[in-house]
DNA sequence: CGTGCCATATTGGCCCGACCAATTTCCGCG
DNA sequence: CGCGGAAATTGGTCGGGCCAATATGGCACG
């Protein structure tokens, strides 16, 4: 475990501000001696920090001053940290972001099934009766289904979906599977649809596979909408936030 | 036209070396010090250069060396530029793109047919007859479909979307129409489905506005790729290929 | 001959201080 | 109040320097 450099969480730093609004788009971000002095660094290392900024797409640095970006300019890359911003993450974000995977997985599956090697196809079933099978516990069962959505990526032959698949990837799918023993309902609704998918790549029938997809995604995006309002109303004990 | 400073430039052509698949993955980049003797400049100046790299995903910087990361790991950003790398573009990447934007405006116009504001449809049915009338230019009719992309992605009320389609949108758009005035052939399939299209929108029928679009892409689709091949067998004169 | 270990060379992380050329800011003049 | 020019500010780049983490090559050991 590397521990980040400063250039690194200083940006992190700033791209947070930046995010959460602390400056309205336009407006000019303190300039590098400044930040070097508030941060106690060097001016080096902050423009080191702003580099990636800029990279992020979230300033633009300019002689004169560095300004900040309207967020629709940004890079897909801020998704991740737009969602890490709060915990529980915003909803609506969540619910685009999954709506984005959705359709990405929809046409994944369509292409794989129709473009995929033996030797994938082979891969996507074993990994769809393995989370059919279902003996385990919501976290195994929630990076099952993140793997399942890669082998089909991977399978669609597309690099962009890939690259797309990236930068929508992050750590809320904790909140897709539920944790609360209590709470188990996309099992019920999820199970009969995985084997749809199943026949479907069998019979390389893309349409169907797709569908089946949609009608999966579809299931877990109305769980999460429903997961995270709970969440938001009875906020969980935070046990060790800490950093 | 603000001149590129020399940190922009060289984080330009070390990606490009990367992308080009100068250095196999996983291999080890020149040193800072290298580097910085090489393009003769300050070490800190490839240092920032190295920065955007690593936020671009193509590298990885730590002690004892930087890294050349695999394409499958960088962010959606560098499609833009590996588009860019050759000229004409690789016939298999732009398609990628044409397809991944294709599901990204096929979702879009279904979203949009059922929640945009009476502003946003009017923008859109304005734009679709601007680009039906057709009395213009293929560049013009480029952006016009280009802006057209924009109000359908614009009015899905999705940011997620808008990211995507940020990362996706470059320079291919001056191959989808084309400019040989003998060879129009897009236009006789598409003018008809933007009918359906405006229809669609007008009925709020949310399902046959995606069909439309997947329609209509698909058209563009086919035309790029019978235009990429012709221009890869009979290359263009290069008029000025300079730097 | 293979293998684990250690001294040494490399390499990135960060800092100091400085100069230049755009930009921005400010102020006095008309 | 508007405007033009001087002064202050800001990013871009440079030179040199120190530290700690990493990589590397060679030597002793099994």
């Amino acid at each position: 475990m590397p521990k980040p450099s400063q250039h690194t969480s200083i940006a992190a730093s700033l791209r947070d501000d930046i995010l959460r609004g602390q400056y309205r788009e336009g407006e000019r971000l303190p300039s590098e001696r400044d930040l070097a002095e508030r941060f106690g660094v060097h001016r080096s290392t902050i423009r080191e920090a702003f580099k990636r900024l800029e990279q992020l797409g979230v300033a633009d640095i300019q002689r004169g001053g560095a300004r900040v970006n309207p967020i629709e300019h940004a890079s897909l890359d801020v998704v991740e940290h737009l969602l890490a911003l709060e915990d529980p993450p915003s909803p609506e974000l969540v619910d685009q972001t999954l709506e984005t995977m959705s359709g990405l997985l929809a046409m994944s599956a369509r292409l794989a099934t129709e473009r995929a090697t033996d030797d994938q196809r082979d891969a996507l079933l074993d990994k769809i009766r393995e989370i059919a099978r279902d003996t385990e516990q919501p976290s195994q069962r929630a990076s099952r289904f993140s793997e399942l959505g890669d082998l089909f990526v991977e399978a669609s032959g597309n690099l962009v979906f890939r690259l797309v698949r990236n930068g929508l990837q992050s750590r809320y799918s904790e909140y897709v599977m539920p944790d609360h023993r209590t709470d188990r309902v996309p099992e019920a609704a999820v199970t009969p649809l995985l084997g749809s998918l199943a026949i479907a790549i069998e019979t390389s029938d893309a349409e169907a596979a797709s569908e089946a997809i949609l009608a999966i995604t579809s299931e877990l995006r109305v769980h999460m909408r429903e997961r995270l309002e709970t969440e938001r109303s009875a906020p969980t004990v935070a046990v060790g936030t800490g950093r």
